[in-house]
DNA sequence: ATGGTTGCAAACACTTTGCACATGA
DNA sequence: TCATGTGCAAAGTGTTTGCAACCAT
């Protein structure tokens, strides 16, 4: 697999068309760092924290232009709003405790056996899955 | 002693210790016989066919109960609301095309071996999952 | 009779939008 | 310069909640 240039938010952004602006930067950054998906929230926290100032309809706004871009991908973990994750490591899966909403990383499943199945089966274009696991943690199992 | 029919309604609300109303009732309905999963306003429009006089905060309120009974699951299409599908149906996935939302089932998903695999990797109690496919269907590829 | 249910309105959380101003290329 | 991006405030959804009245058991 193809890895993007690791420190280069800046031609990230203009290989999709999109001008430079601090507010993209920071949000861009943030979601190349972050392990897991991240809600509005966090991300503004962090933009807070690096004194970059910017909206909350701002960063709303950028998460649209980037998923339209391919940038992020939004998520939805049955809390009520969206998470978004950095595109290039959105192809794993998830583990969300119902107790304490921590997430953790799975991979290695092979879906995309069962994709192509499903692609021959019925005459469905398949762009991408999502896959969810929900229960307790080791910590909330106590 | 009277042998209750199978899908009686009623009494899949007395076992769950819930009194029998018609809200409750119509809720239930709906989503038994409902193919895919159906978000509040779908179970609205059918109440109101039925003649059903139900207030949306109850039908909110109904749905939490029923998924805190486990009569129905809440699950989430990147839709930025909930949809709810009755609990026994609710052992399949769904493909949910980006452009017209048709909802399609899939079902043949060997993920139980899957979450077997993980359990005992991690040391995590999985309750449930969720996989969906997003895409284009049949009609919206033309 | 009484506790569980509901209607209503108000509050909430998340997200979008209109418009004027600011900014990157 | 000029199209694009942003701040602010307001509005739009979806969902929850407080409280009084209501109703199933």
């Amino acid at each position: 697999m193809t890895k993007a240039p690791r420190h280069d938010c800046k031609t990230e952004l203009k290989n999709v068309n999109l001008k430079v602006t601090p507010a993209r930067l920071g949000v861009l950054q943030v979601l190349e760092k972050s392990p897991k998906p991240l809600d509005i929230a966090s991300v503004t926290h962090y933009l807070d924290k690096q004194q970059i100032k910017a909206d909350n309809a701002t960063i709303f706004r950028i998460m649209n232009t980037f998923a339209d871009k391919g940038l992020v991908v939004p998520v939805q973990f049955n809390e009520g709003k969206f998470r978004y994750e950095y595109a290039p490591l959105a192809d794993h899966h998830h583990f969300i405790c119902e107790n304490c909403g921590t997430i953790e990383d799975i991979s290695d499943c092979h879906i995309d056996e069962l994709e192509k199945e499903i692609k021959s089966k019925k005459k469905l274009l398949i762009k991408r899955h999502s896959l969810e696991f929900f229960g307790l943690c080791p910590n909330c199992q106590k």
